[in-house]
DNA sequence: CGGCGTAATTACGCGCCTGTGGTCATCGCA
DNA sequence: TGCGATGACCACAGGCGCGTAATTACGCCG
């Protein structure tokens, strides 16, 4: 009836077309981004046509976050790098900190750190995200759209 | 015999092609902008085939600003959006503060200001620059470019 | 006044990102 | 086991932001 249906471990997954209507971004963006290495779906992949790709929460967030900084006006391409980067050297956990850009340079930090460098503020400029507000929003919509896919669970308990 | 030549007021020009060395983007980068209305030249702007565009100082730090915008993966089209907010709404010296965009919201600001905002750091994106540092940037490729045209004043008394 | 250098203009092409539309494999269901 | 819905795949189109190259016009200087 629904693809979000719960499995026996709670741990659900979102379809493409889910996944960009809860994420706010079009099927062809989350296609295009999927099949040129962006943001694969880390629960299934797609494996020629007829299949289904599914999404992780913690996939929706990573979109959420690339969203962010495209509404803000930074380049695909950039969003690229960062992430590349990211996935490289932090497995920290994303949620909790502030994702800062500054050129090549990518890094996760908490509020005093993230104050610090603003302060001297090198040559360029500062891409500042709070992951924890992008969070907050995506909750929001998994909760409004929970209306139209009523059998499933509310995604209170991954609060982290 | 150059197109630096000091007039007589001491207030110099740069033609396209130097103020695109200077600024450190293509020729045809500056061409674009110009006839895409980013940046028109102040001083002298096209008029046909074979005119002279003349660049003020101001240009080249307005130039310099949005080469930083881009080099940070912003896209022109945001780039767009932010002067053409800041050239209706502020008319404050830009070269001493802060330039903060937000979504679509563009400001200028001091250093309290800057870290007062970045703390409570809204539900987006910002994207921090301090002009400053751009302006002193400008200024050491100015000097730089100074030995291919000799007789051209350095540009120390225009330090704000 | 006629060549010469500079530079603005124009035409054309490319790569990226994305929207549109159609095709086709797969799944759910009866 | 066939049928309809879903969704991945593919071909194409289009705009933006330039690069490259040729063309045209101006200004200077001999």
């Amino acid at each position: 009836m629904s693809d979000t249906m719960a499995g026996s471990n709670g741990q659900m997954g979102f379809s493409g077309t889910r996944a960009a209507a809860v994420v706010g971004i079009s099927y062809r963006q989350l296609d295009y981004w999927a099949r040129t290495d962006l943001v694969r779906p880390s629960l299934a992949d797609a494996s020629g046509s007829g299949s289904r790709r599914q999404y992780s929460y913690r996939d929706l967030l990573e979109l959420r976050v690339i969203k962010s900084l495209l509404d803000a006006g930074i380049k695909l391409e950039s969003v690229r790098k960062a992430f590349s980067y990211l996935r490289e050297n932090v497995d920290a956990d994303i949620a909790a900190a502030t994702l800062v850009i500054s050129g090549s340079d990518v890094l996760l930090c908490d509020g005093d750190t993230l104050i610090d460098i603003v302060r001297r503020g090198g040559q360029g400029v500062l891409n500042v995200l709070a992951i924890g507000s992008v969070k907050t929003d995506l909750d929001a919509s998994l909760v409004e759209l929970a209306q139209d896919a009523p059998a499933a669970d509310l995604p209170a308990a991954q609060a982290g």
